[in-house]
DNA sequence: TTGTGTACAACGTAG
DNA sequence: TTGTACACAA
């Protein structure tokens, strides 16, 4: 345990001077409970940590305090999260307490760590250390390949589908091997296992791992490979992970190898959680995880943070009474100190989703007015595709804002081919950048032109690229694509050279421009194109952060934040589910509706579970505000461009009565607000019953009908229609009839096509809409 | 080989 | 409503 440690140098600044005194004071500001878990370095520890109560102080204060008790390096320290936002967090705070660093602890998401580590060892797990880390979309495209070459019909069994199975089994820490057959059973008739034995040997031709890989290969690198798994034991002195209820079984397995350096009993691991904040179950997490933990740690403390000292007393008894719904919780319960019960969590009807959007947009005008910051104000969303309201909204506004997670930078048409020119140079064997870029810009090279070249790479068993090079020396191209296709080589070659000598970053710039890339742009008439030049630009520039243009795509790939401006004030919108572990004064919930909050597809797959892991998920998004809580909720919202009336969340219905302000904004006809019932305060019906309306339980209804024959129907929802299609004929409306439509108001229908009508609306011009929507004008 | 028109599914969440 | 896959014409 005599290991060299580090000196704080002198002066480096406050803090480390102060690891010099007897009581330091970074541990001046925790309590009890919190400096217990702060101290308590040696053995293995597990914190359960409720919203608010300084977990991430704990684990940063945690790293500061083995450092200044010099009890390793900052490199034998090993701390783990799950989001990128997260590990950023941890990294900007431990920053702030120890400014001078010897050697940086590891920190970062299991997949960046895991990457890294792999990247040491490729060949022991037949990649090389240039690897490309492949995305879902890639993936998908991989499948795709492979479907085709088995036969198996795309439509009856989608790539996307068997993207997710992979992934559920990759979750789960199965190799191909040990995928059991009743689950290869389910996808193409049994074939499910050998397609992932198939895949698994397109990534290692392709030299790419996806996301699953990075932890299943370190996993096997570890198992296979005891002399290294030691080095990493002798490491690694101290481990952390962060949210570990959200850790799944491959992620379990991970860290059980990591830590078996020492008997269980001495392992020097800390996980924190919080049962109520599990959100993960869909992508394999295992809540037992973390109720296991004593069990596989015998001997484990065990401590709980029960004080908040983040939300209002009223903040927090609204997320602690909803939460108290869920059944099968370890029970904790947050306390404040704080007497004052600070502002109502306020809920607000509004008409649609634009309406919601244009009502949060004046709050936060009118909070910037009273001179708080955007920084302090975020918009959580359940789902991404509610975010494009709200952006499109601060435009108008000129509000600045932020969008984390969504609909990503890289995941732009444009990004995505600059990064597959990119991938192949730093990676020639990568083939799906080699098929995405040969044809673009247009060179001519068509579908029968691809064809041959892959026939070729099949036959000679070598990448796309190098089967290219071979063919262009032959007669089996016509002149015209040959030609072309030889230039294509040579250009990939001076590419790849001119990275020895100049510096990466400029030679992206070079790549884009030279292949003709930046050109297609710049000719490009469509409006958006100056906007993707602009994110070309914005993409070169960001390569000048990294050392290396391996260092660069591995980022990329794997932290997909845009990350521009953080400095700026500036609104943040984000998904709940990224906003677990943040904070802010005010805090926007906009789309508690049935159907979307708690979302139907959970439900439908999870039945109990899954409205309860969506429950957490209400949970998480109300304890992530410290003054102020704005719910809100529409009447009617667009579903893949149909109008549907939206009842209340049932979480609405969950809140304390004594701590919620209810309003709506005064576009609400008759009977469809809130308040006019018996059993619910913002809806006529009971929010129980209400789950009979939604699109799921319309559609057994509608197969049922279809199966009885038909009938007049006066459900609603498109899916209805589809089954019970009968040319336009079962409409209640004739053409002609004039109508009236809660939202557009009066007009007349012009066309019938099942019970969709389209409509001439006096107002609001013409409209197809659902015909339940439609009253007899 | 490229361009256009039609049909049809998709809007669930992380790395 | 938007994006994508496929068929067919130029």
């Amino acid at each position: 345990m005599a290991d060299p440690v580090p000196l704080p140098r002198p002066g480096a600044g406050p803090i480390t001077s102060q690891f010099n005194r007897r009581a330091p004071d970074y541990l001046a500001g925790l309590n009890p409970e919190q400096r217990e878990a702060v101290e308590t370095t040696e053995g293995p520890l597990l914190v359960l940590a409720g919203a608010g109560t300084g977990k991430t102080r704990v684990l940063t204060t945690r790293i500061a305090h083995i450092l200044s008790q010099r009890l390793a390096w900052g490199s034998q320290i090993l701390a783990v999260t799950f989001t990128n936002k997260a590990a950023n967090e941890m990294k900007k705070r431990i920053h702030e307490l120890v400014p001078s660093l010897d050697g940086l602890p590891w920190m970062g998401t299991f997949h960046s760590i895991s990457a890294r580590i792999l990247r040491h060892h490729a060949e022991l797990v037949d990649l090389k250390p240039s690897f490309t880390i492949l995305d879902t979309d890639d993936q998908i495209r991989l499948i795709k390949q492979l479907l085709e070459a088995d036969n198996i019909d795309e439509k009856r069994w989608p790539a996307r589908q068997f993207a997710g199975i992979l992934d559920a089994w990759k979750n789960r820490g199965w190799l191909p091997k040990d995928v059991p057959s009743s689950e290869s059973a389910y996808f193409a008739n049994g074939r499910g296992g050998k397609l992932y034995a198939d895949y698994q040997a397109r990534l290692k031709a392709l030299n790419a791992a996806d996301f699953g890989d990075l932890l299943l290969e370190c996993i096997r690198l570890f198992r296979e490979n005891p002399e290294v798994l030691a080095e990493y034991h002798r490491k690694f002195k101290y481990m952390l992970v962060d949210e570990y209820q959200d850790s799944n079984t491959a992620q379990y397995l991970w860290l059980r190898l990591l830590a078996q350096g020492k008997p269980a009993p001495e392992a020097n691991i800390c996980v924190v959680g919080d049962d109520d904040q599990s959100i993960y179950g869909w992508r394999g997490a295992e809540v037992d995880n973390i109720l296991r933990f004593e069990t596989d740690f015998p001997g484990a403390r065990v401590i709980k943070l029960e004080r908040n000292y983040r939300s209002t007393a009223n903040i927090l008894k609204a997320a602690s009474t909803l939460i108290a719904f869920n059944e099968g919780r370890l029970g904790k319960t947050l306390h404040t100190d704080t007497a004052e019960g600070g502002e109502m969590v306020t809920v607000t009807s509004v008409w649609d989703s634009e309406e919601e959007a244009r009502h949060v947009g004046e709050e936060i005008e009118q909070y910037q007015r009273a001179g708080e910051s955007l920084n302090s104000m975020a918009i959580l969303v359940r789902a991404s595709f509610q975010m494009r309201e709200f952006e499109e909204r601060f435009i108008t506004l000129g509000l600045n804002y932020r969008v984390i997670g969504g609909p990503r930078f890289y995941e732009r048409r444009e990004i995505r081919d600059a990064l597959a020119y990119l991938r192949l140079v730093a990676q020639p064997a990568d083939d799906l950048a080699f098929e995405r870029i040969v044809n673009v810009p247009k060179r001519g090279i068509g579908d029968s032109t691809v064809k041959v070249l892959l026939e070729t790479a099949r036959h000679q068993n070598v990448p796309l690229l190098a089967a290219t090079r071979m063919l262009v020396e032959t007669e089996e191209l016509k002149p015209k694509q040959r030609t072309t296709l030889r230039e294509l080589v040579m250009q990939f070659d001076a590419w790849a050279a001119r990275l020895e000598a100049v510096p990466h970053y400029e030679v992206a710039e070079q790549i884009l421009d030279e292949s003709g890339y930046t050109g297609m742009w710049q000719a490009d008439k469509a409006p958006d194109s100056p906007g993707r030049l602009e994110n070309l630009k914005e993409l070169v520039r960001s390569m000048e952060e990294f050392e290396t243009l391996g260092g660069f795509l591995e980022h990329i790939s794997l932290v997909m934040d845009r990350d521009s401006g953080e400095a700026e004030d500036a609104v943040s919108i984000m998904t709940l589910h990224s906003a677990k572990g943040l904070e802010f004064d005010t805090v926007f919930l906009p789309g508690w509706e049935e159907g979307l909050f708690p979302h139907q597809r959970s439900l439908d797959e999870s039945g109990r579970a899954g409205l309860e892991e969506e429950r957490r998920l209400a949970y998480v998004g109300i304890t992530r505000g410290r003054r102020r809580v704005r719910l809100s909720m529409a009447q009617n919202r667009r579903i893949h461009g149909l109008w549907q009336s939206a009842i209340p969340s049932r979480f609405l219905d969950e809140l304390p009565p004594d701590v919620v302000e209810v309003s709506d904004t005064g576009s609400s006809y008759g009977g469809y607000g809130y308040g006019g019932g018996a059993t619910s305060r913002f809806n006529k019906a009971d929010p129980f019953e209400s789950v009979y309306e939604t699109p799921g339980w319309q559609r057994a209804r509608a197969n049922q009908a279809s199966r009885r024959g038909g009938g007049p129907l006066t459900i609603e929802g498109e899916l209805v229609a589809r089954s019970v299609d009968l040319g336009g004929q079962s409409s209640h409306f004739a053409l002609g009839e004039r109508v009236f439509h809660l939202k557009f108001g009066y007009g007349e229908v012009i066309q019938i096509e099942g019970n969709k009508l389209t409509i001439d609306f006096e107002k609001a011009g013409t409209k197809k809409v659902l015909e339940s929507f439609i009253r007899k004008g």
